[in-house]
DNA sequence: AACCAAGTTCCGCAATGCGGAACAAGTTAA
DNA sequence: TTAACTTGTTCCGCATTGCGGAACTTGGTT
């Protein structure tokens, strides 16, 4: 960031810092002392100690009166749902994306594109298994994921292109190859109408995703994945593909 | 916040006008301009057009590629369900209050206190209407909803001390009535074992409310509200109000 | 072309945030 | 009890950082 000297000076450090601090915070864990919180971020002691004051009057976070250690404050989560509340359609897709789960007991989600990673607006789990860990806000790569590779596959021709030096940037030596892979799995997904990741991005994880284009909204995905031991690749490929493709269909009408 | 100008010294200014300018969307707004940032900060528009940039570079604010206005960006949304991880008990809650909300045709919600108000940490629609706008993050006062009255009737008597301070400064003058109210409404909840609003906080919505006590969870609550045409009273209180003290049971068996 | 509105950039100033070090408070060990 | 340690808060002088008015683009309108 030290190499752009000019635009720095519209850059505001102590803004940044501060979000640091609260990034800091992992799913899962319930306090960080400030000590802590310096370690990850990198800061000096009184720094954070700043920070985290601050934080704390405006609500961001929380403190815990007994260790004093800070928690994430609910402030935090009247801004993530603003962001949800933009998504209108997480209303439609959530009861269909529920009943999906439960029928065909597997996870399922539904995401969109942040620069090259895939975030998960929304997520089912199968009632059957605890399965994957992943959450609203979640993000997966685009490149290498069965809901990666079916939003980019069904993206118009010209999207896609914008987003390659986006992704050559961010894996470099390694570009050549995960973009043949990507190739292919476009040319799957053309063939198939779905993308497939047998163990491919997580072992152990199969996977299935289809491309989803509704009208007034960006581009989407919709992914359905499962242990890999509970599962088969004709099944997924027989049963579940088809059944997210019919799921798709409910949420974009063709036309 | 000037009065105290020995404490101010920790305060970083930055970083709160930083966080003012997240604030500063309402759910439901799709994108802002800076020039209305700064109109609803207050700052002017070369500070915004920093602290815009900033946050755009980290990720919490994105720019609408035609019209150049920002809207919250998905870094926002990690935070926010890294908080909502933080509280297992939604995975629990979760499916059962869909299931009430299926069956009694009424929304439900879950919440806890912050500061003088309720937040939402769940919330199911009926299917049935668009009912109440409310939704994960949103806060209502603890003293004047069932919700909130429930949860502070069912508080501990010293938890319930406590907070009178707090409640009183924030309501000034109001308070001698409020909080006369609140006794009142403590008052019911300990003969019928519910809390009930009939078109006092918002007027059209009837509401009742359980204080939820789970061992390793901070106090909580639960309401069940719908519109005021389509309800009654008598139905509130015989059918409604059980069902909702049915599923407290349900995720804080006694003992 | 002239005008207006919105946004970005400039730039000198000083207020603000910085961070090392001293100070407090709480914990463990001996 | 005292001494060493660990964590967190506060001090305080310095210079950096952010500030904000004003000038400058940019783009759309009459």
């Amino acid at each position: 960031m030290d190499l752009e000297t000019d635009k720095d000076r519209l850059f505001v450090t102590a803004l940044a810092r501060g979000l640091e601090v609260l990034a800091a915070f992992r799913p899962g864990e319930l306090a960080l002392s400030n000590q802590e919180l310096a370690k990850r971020t990198g800061l000096p002691k009184s720094t954070v100690s700043r920070l985290s004051y601050t934080l704390t009057r405006l609500g961001y976070l929380a403190q815990d009166e007994a260790s004093g250690h800070y928690r994430l404050g609910l402030a935090v989560l009247a801004l993530g749902s603003t962001v949800l509340a933009s998504y209108d359609i997480r209303q439609i897709a959530g009861p269909l994306m529920r009943e999906f789960a439960l029928e065909q007991g597997m996870s399922i989600s539904l995401a969109l594109r942040d620069g090259s990673d895939m975030v998960y607006l929304e997520t089912c789990r199968s009632p059957a298994r605890i399965s994957v860990q992943l959450t609203v806000g979640s993000r997966v790569p685009l490149a290498t994921t069965a809901i990666g590779r079916a939003y980019y596959a069904g993206l118009p021709a010209a999207e896609q292109l914008k987003l390659q030096p986006l992704l050559a940037a961010r894996y470099g030596a390694e570009w050549e190859e995960i973009s043949a892979r990507l190739e292919e799995a476009r040319q799957d997904y053309l063939r198939q109408g779905y993308s497939a990741s047998f163990g491919e991005y997580e072992a152990d994880v199969m996977a299935v995703g289809v491309h989803l284009a509704v009208p007034g909204q960006p581009a989407m995905a919709l992914n359905a994945s499962g242990p890999a031991f509970a599962l088969n690749e004709g099944a997924m490929r027989e049963r579940i593909a088809p059944a997210l493709q019919a799921l798709r269909l409910r949420l974009a009408p063709p036309g």
